[in-house]
DNA sequence: GTATGGATCTTCT
DNA sequence: GAAGATCCATACA
């Protein structure tokens, strides 16, 4: 993807990413769920300006911004909108296809609809961590190539998961009838 | 099958 | 010192 793919609106980013394929190294799967943040809105980790944490997600867009949650989980996001403007879409499932034997390692797990069915989940079966965050999507270690993107008519919107504010923004972009999103439904 | 609680650590107050 | 964009094991129906 070109970083000027990701210099838009980041709900629009959200919502074409869906069908691109995240890799790294070996790794690679299909984006089957994505969450739009955008500091405007308090859910998201800019909204309370800049610190050193959240400097990647005010830097260019096209990169890739990686943080720890819940002190164990390391979350993937593409960096969006033009730099200046924190903004970036979550990672939150993938649907696997190369190197599907090692995430089985690294997950520990065999079942491939759960190797990715997870944004803590795929960070960990492509072996994606916090070394990662600022990295360019366009050159690496960790890319998301663009592929055909799928029919507008089987890309559902509903309201975000595992957040505290801002519950009620539609901005949860899944594909849908895949079998490899983190949950079938959002909560209300 | 749904429901509940624990693990674990970076960042900010 | 508290909160958090999660996952998993365990308990019960």
């Amino acid at each position: 993807m070109k970083h000027a793919f990701y210099a838009r609106d980041v709900r629009e980013v959200a919502r074409e990413l869906l069908g691109a394929v995240v890799r790294h190294g070996e790794c690679s799967g299909v984006i089957v769920e994505t969450e739009a943040y955008h500091e405007s809105e308090p859910a998201c980790h800019a909204f309370v300006g800049l610190t050193a944490r959240t400097r990647t997600l005010f830097g260019p867009p096209g990169h890739a911004y990686v943080y720890r949650s819940y002190g164990i989980h390391a979350l993937l996001n593409a960096v969006c909108e033009p730099e200046g403007v924190a903004a970036a879409v979550l990672i939150r499932a993938l649907e696997p296809i190369d190197g599907i034997e090692t995430m089985r390692r690294r997950r520990g797990i065999q079942a491939v609809g759960e190797l990715c069915s997870g944004p803590g989940k795929l960070t960990q079966a492509l072996g994606i961590g916090l070394d990662d965050n600022g990295c360019d999507l366009e050159v690496g270690p960790v890319t998301i190539e663009p592929t055909a993107s799928p029919p507008a008519a089987t890309i559902v919107s509903s309201t975000r998961i595992g957040i505290t504010k801002a519950v009620e923004l539609p901005w949860r972009f899944t594909l849908a009838g895949s079998r490899y999103v983190s949950r079938p439904r959002p909560p209300l």
